[in-house]
DNA sequence: CCGGCTTTGTGCAAACATTCACAAGGGCGT
DNA sequence: ACGCCCTTGTGAATGTTTGCACAAAGCCGG
């Protein structure tokens, strides 16, 4: 998934697989300690978060032996563990570019903010929108990204932009200093090494859908599962 | 990553992972097919695709023999082929639930109504919003999702409702007759065999990407990388 | 203090995915 | 018509992920 292959595993080296798996189960977590739930099981808590127990436990045996054997594991805690790991003990100030809908929609979003995230900056080319406020932010004018990512620090950029701009974006961005980038426009990002992309694009999501529905509209079509005469 | 597991790999039985990456190189293609280009080598495409060059051959060998060998694919013809694949040279009618930020961001989004997909329906059960109108569609009332789903055979569902509503609007969805679904909600839903669920998660991914900007932090931070004395 | 019950942590094998490297095949110039 | 050159399609090797199944380990009741 256009990432760096886990260089070595050499120190702990947690697999990609893993990492991708660790929200799941911290948000599964949160969700459990708000209900009063003091300890968790393996098998309790991967049905929670939809997966197998097995996986589960071997999943958090990568972060260490957080868990007692015949109780299971202590919801508080492992809730720690796993936002150490995932680096969530620290702030992250994020900057987005482009204010259009997607912008708004993601400056607006609560989980953004609440765990460890915060919105550095929210910016747009389109002198329409620059001053306006969305979710107690002003929208900065893009010329401003350099400064922004300097002066808050930005290592995470969130590319909301047109597709036809996201790649100069980018390229900014990085100059800037900027080495983790969410990229929200249907285009395949070039960036130098070290520096980090992922995408959501929901076209493509809705397609694989489309794949998986075509199949199953086939399954029950003519020639298979004919049942006696 | 939630999927049936293929399913003894019978008739043809492509790839989980090649499925997700036909979307990429149809876009890719459409790309190329805009600026011109008649044929491209599998190098080419691979490269404009953001993968190795032997993985797309692969892929695209799944679905046939398409290329011309010493020449390369052309691409008109591969993009009916893939797009034939993904399902998406039929119809796909879609409804999106929620009609917050993050719904009229999916409705506005072009890309979505591109390729095959038809909002048939954008509902909320907010009675400020029912009856406005985003990207040229009438919001209606939540309680009309059973009516739309059947009038207009949906079977690709979009939830963009708070976490709270999305298990209670997926199983009516469900109930309706949808059979795929695409969860923006930050919960793991629960559906009966056969129904297909992909999440989208903003926070997911930023967690991640977390993740490894805390790996390069400590990379270059004390105790490593020390040249000379 | 001990034996039984429960649940973790993990060795191992199978399934899946990626990458290399090259034989098979097709066009093009002569 | 022939042979050269280029690119596909794919066997085999390697790496990653999953899931089973069970030994190791902690708690609890007696």
């Amino acid at each position: 998934m256009s990432h760096r292959p886990v260089s070595a595993n050499g120190s702990h080296g947690i697999p990609e697989a893993t990492v991708a798996r660790l929200p799941v189960y911290l948000r599964t977590l949160y969700a459990l300690a708000e209900n009063g739930t003091a300890t968790v099981s393996s098998e309790e808590l991967a049905v929670a978060a939809g997966v197998n127990s097995a996986k589960l436990r071997k999943d958090l045996s990568h972060l260490g032996s957080y868990g007692t054997r015949g109780v299971g594991y202590d919801v508080e805690y492992l809730v720690y563990q796993v936002s150490r790991e995932l680096g969530l003990t620290q702030d992250w100030p994020v900057a987005i570019i482009g204010a259009g809908n997607l912008g708004r929609a993601l400056a607006n979003y609560g989980g953004f903010a609440s765990r460890g995230f915060r919105i550095a900056g929210l910016l747009d080319s389109d002198a329409a929108v620059v001053g306006t406020r969305i979710a107690g932010l002003a929208v900065q004018h893009s010329d401003e990204m350099e400064t922004v990512v300097r002066r808050h620090r930005v290592s995470i950029g969130v590319i909301a932009t047109p597709a036809g701009s996201a790649q100069s974006v980018c390229d900014r961005l990085v100059a800037a200093g900027v080495t983790s980038i969410l990229n929200f426009a249907p285009v395949v990002l070039s960036v130098p090494d070290g520096v980090d992309v992922r995408k959501v694009d929901l076209s493509i999501e809705l397609q694989i859908l489309a794949f998986h529905a075509q199949r199953k509209a086939s399954m029950s079509g003519p020639a298979v599962q004919v049942v006696g005469s």
